[in-house]
Order: structure tokens, then sequence, then C-alpha cells
DNA sequence: TTTGGATATCTTGATGTCGAGATACTTGCG
DNA sequence: CGCAAGTATCTCGACATCAAGATATCCAAA
């Protein structure tokens, strides 16, 4: 089936007919694709009351694993946002009961964000519910094919993952 | 090698073992590689002074062929935004002198937005710019792991692109 | 011809994000 | 020890986006 970035790609051979877009069709797929995803992300989260950077938090703070807690810091790299988006974040999430803040006994500086028990509950719900709907959008797909673009994907993310940038 | 979305579902591996989270190896890498694109594509972009958003409004009018106009409604399909934005981001073009508005003579609801020559000549350089920058993050791959990766990607983008939503 | 629903665009107010700078504390070098 | 550079987090103002609603126009059926 053909989707718009073959018409995208379609009109900039007709249009430029001298340039190489090649590359459009690998990385418009995934700038797109990750756009409408984050549109059927709000949706699946709403049914359990959460947005999706709450989900983001939430969860980075739930894979910790018990006692359920890391520095604003460590929840920058994992979320690619900046401090004071996270700033902002941990208040508001704070305010809602979901995280609590506590100061690091190893650095006055420092902060420990830390899960309540109605945060973590939040967490594992909107999982479940977002892993439903994943798998749905995924059905396209066989499961040999999912491996192969999950190992291609890879191949590309590595180097922002690793290299620090 | 390695990337943070291994991590993230070798870690809800050891906190879930009850849940499969398989989906994540392809949708996480989709989600996560679209926002370092973004982060590089601004960089990119900045040295021929624009933002990303105003790449992809002129680009638009550009791929669509002498005379270079769309309504704003057909800007809006495109790029996946809202008509609020658009209004907005046509406000700001026009006012840098990218673009200017014109009224559409068979329907007097309707505007055109016109690409101007400076426009023009904006997009073809921010293009040239942005594929030079893409053909290096393509370089992990070889010219048939970029051909199956667009395929296996167009097949989860279509449904999106092609039923209403 | 009139009327009601559909369509195209714009307006408005709230919100989340970013970037730059401020503050407080830590670390390592001399 | 004392100081400079580095680090962790927060503050603040600007800005782009969205959702919902307003306005103007089109179109088809009665």
């Amino acid at each position: 089936m053909e989707d718009e970035v073959d018409r995208l790609v379609a009109a900039w051979r007709r249009e430029r007919p001298d340039l190489d877009v090649e590359p459009l069709e690998v990385l418009s797929r995934v700038s797109r694709l990750a756009r409408h995803l984050d549109r059927a992300r709000r949706t699946a989260f709403a049914e359990h009351g959460l947005e999706p950077w709450e989900f983001d938090v939430l969860t980075a703070l739930r894979r910790a694993g018990s006692p359920y807690q890391l520095s604003p810091g460590q929840l920058l790299t994992q979320t690619l946002v900046t401090s004071g988006t996270m700033t902002n974040r941990i208040d508001r999430l704070t305010g809602k009961g979901l995280v609590k803040r506590l100061p690091d006994p190893d650095d006055r500086r420092g902060v420990l964000v830390r899960l309540t028990g109605d945060g973590r509950d939040r967490a594992d719900q909107a999982l479940a519910g977002l892993l439903a709907h994943e798998r749905e959008l995924l059905a396209q797909l066989t499961s040999g094919q999912q491996g192969e673009l999950a190992a291609l994907l890879r191949l590309l993310v590595a180097p922002f993952d690793n290299i620090p940038g």
C-alpha cells in the first residue's frame, strides 16, 4: 500500500530530478510514524488519566526497580528533555501525588525523585494499556519482520545513544 | 551495538517478567530515533536560518510545483498539525516574506498560500543541506538495508495515512 | 428559494518545552 | 587548606502547539 511518503518522494522526483532523495524514504517515515504514534499514545493514556509526558517519567522510575527512585539528571537522559522541563514535570507530578522529592543523602546539590504507591499503580496500568495498543499497530508485521525492523532501527539509534549527543 | 532501548527492554523484563514487552523493541526505537532526528534537523536548518517548522511548510509548497501554492487545509494534512498552528505558521512566514496569502478565486471561504521567490530559494537550499546530513546518518546501513527498512516502515505508516485518523 | 449541515480558516486561552542564566554544592589541583 | 572549575538542579521569559469555539461561506435537499 502507498503512504504519504511515497507521494512526497514522487513529488520531489518531479520537482527536483537533480537530487537524490532516497534518504527520505527511511527518515521521513520515521518522523511521520513517530508523530502518529504520539497521537495514538495520547489517546491510549487518556483512558488512564495520564499524559504522555507523565507516563515517560513514571515508567522511567518504575523500571529503575525498588525503591523506584532516580535523580532528575538520570531522568533527563532517559526522556531526552532539558533540565528546565524536567523540573517542571517533577513539580506537577509531585502536585498530583505520583512522585515525591527526597534529598540525596550523598550529595547535597542533588535530589532523588521517588515514585509513590499511587504513581507505581498508574504506571503499571498505563504500560499494560500501551502494550495492548502497540500490539495492534504491529499486527501489520510478522514476528520475523518485527525483529528485522528492530535490528535495523537499532543500527541507526545506537550512535546517538552511545556517543554523547 | 547496544542502544538505550535494549537497556529499557531489559529493565522491563526484570521488573515485569509477566509482560510481553516485545512491541517496545520497534516502537520505542521509532520514537527515540525521531526525537534525535528532530534535534539533528534543528542543527542542520540553523545553517540556513530556518526552523524545522518553517522547512516543513516551505517544502510542502515547493513540492506542489509551480505556482507553488496550497490551501492551509492541504498544508495541514501534509504537516500533521492543527489548524490553529498552521494559521500561526503562515502568519509568521508571511512576516518574514517567505510566503504570501492570496484569496482563493473559487471559494471565498478559502485562502491560497504561495511561496515567494525568496521562500523557494530557502527551501531548495535547506533541502540540499538536510539530504546531506541524512545521508551521513544512513551510512550505517547498506543500500539494501535502507530499502528493507523503508518497506517495513511503510507497512506501519500506511494505515495512518490512508484511513482518516 | 430557503434552510440546515458541512467546510475552511481564524481566534483565543492554556499548556509544555526550551535555552540561558542563577544558585548551591563538590571535586581536584596546587 | 584554598580556590577554580565542574556539576546538579532550579528559575524565568519566550515561544510553538493544541483544543475548542467563532465566523464566513458553500452546497444540497425540500
